[in-house]
DNA sequence: ATTTGAACTTGAACATGTTCAACTCAGAGC
DNA sequence: GCTCTGAGTTGAACATGTTCAAGTTCAAAT
């Protein structure tokens, strides 16, 4: 089921040129009104071709995923270098998400469902998605570790996964977000981000330290659990 | 794009067999694997048949929703009469969504990602499932209203659909649980529904008043723009 | 009794993702 | 130079959701 690799330097442009004509096709028309035959005919390729390097044409839109993050990761750099300031890095951060995802708006609802479909090996909680989760989560932790913000070892542990979680839901919500500009989004991303670190300055309070001990046990075993 | 209603009672009887034999192959075999052809098949009709009734194959899977909500909504109906302990409500109903749905947990992967695409007509978020996210909101508003707690009236205000989201959540969770009896997930409730309900009895503390009115700000203004 | 028309039913036709057996071709080994 | 192997390529065939023009039914109107 993974992703063939080419193995001679005629594979390597097929695919290429493939991936290169579905990725256009997606920007263009989206998700749905992209027919494999289409991608087949602007790479130049026969309808059966795309199949030998992607198993599917979702393989395709988590291709297009794997390039998001790719130029996420590159616009936050300088400013996780410059930032210190934990709610600064994570606002810029998320903004950053919502500004580089821009362009493939129209298209973010079938790889959503992709990655969301529990049934499929792709989604985000299961092994073959693990190296690419790995990476986002590596990113948020690098948010986390870079910031003077004061943070108990115990909460730390568990923030760069709870932050990669509420990527996801920043970026459902923005799959809906239909305002101009996608103001709305930035308001709830400004917002969102304010509070985490609020909360996470109230943890330390003696009347929420019960309930922080108990939550992090709780997602500490949902963890091992289901994400391992 | 709503599901028409017959008019004849021989239409009656055919909407009727056709949703009976889309529930019951759903069950047998699982959303994908079940095609048009056959529930046509077994419901006596032609291919063609069920467009009449249901604009395509995800309106059916809208009324299988429909069915286990009437199930869970049944099921707890006598502790909601009896008991007025918040925590026990919650636990209780949360308890009987996991046991009304345990028949279909092996089909529940594959229906909720179609619900959960985002571009489905079906989603939770979209007008199509008004009428039934109503209800189910409704049936919290109960939960919520029937108990003894001292709840503040802006939190009240926002609880049940709140309630209704972490439904949403506990049920994706279950879809993964492999444990025994789902045992996993029931403690995941045990653990959550007493965080809930301990949650709003700290929502008062002077310390997280401020969090509190903008957090509630917050689903408001989500809630307007999103879910209207 | 006949007519009418809306509700209902049919199934061939269509669009599209996916499969696969057959084919092409470049390069390694001799 | 020849052969062989396996990567790469092809496109017809298949499965399945959906459409729709044509046909059927039946109860009310005439």
């Amino acid at each position: 089921m993974a992703i063939e690799a080419p193995k001679t330097r005629r594979g390597e442009s097929s695919r290429a040129v493939i991936l290169q004509a579905a990725l256009d096709l997606f920007q263009e028309r989206g998700y749905e009104a992209t027919t494999m035959r289409a991608i087949a005919e602007r790479a130049g390729v026969s309808l059966g071709g795309s199949y030998h390097y992607f198993p599917s044409k979702e393989h395709l839109v988590l291709e297009f995923y794997r390039h998001t993050h790719e130029l996420h990761s590159a616009a936050i750099a300088p400013l996780l270098l410059r930032e210190k300031d934990l709610a600064a890095r994570l606002r810029g951060t998320m903004r950053a998400v919502i500004v580089t995802c821009e362009p493939f708006h129209a298209v973010a609802g079938s790889i959503f469902s992709t990655v969301a479909n529990p049934s499929s090996p792709l989604n985000p909680f299961g092994a073959a998605a693990k190296p690419l989760r790995d990476e986002v989560v590596a990113l948020y932790a690098d948010v986390v570790r870079g910031s003077d913000a004061r943070i108990p070892a115990d909460v730390a542990d568990m923030l760069p996964l709870t932050l990669w979680l509420y990527q996801m839901g920043i970026l459902y919500f923005w799959i809906f977000d239909r305002s101009p500009g996608r103001l709305r989004t930035l308001e709830v991303i400004d917002e969102t981000t304010d509070l985490i670190v609020r909360l996470i300055g109230l943890a330390n309070l003696p009347v929420l330290r019960g309930s922080r001990k108990r939550v992090l046990g709780l997602m500490r075993s949902i963890v091992e659990g289901q994400i391992a």
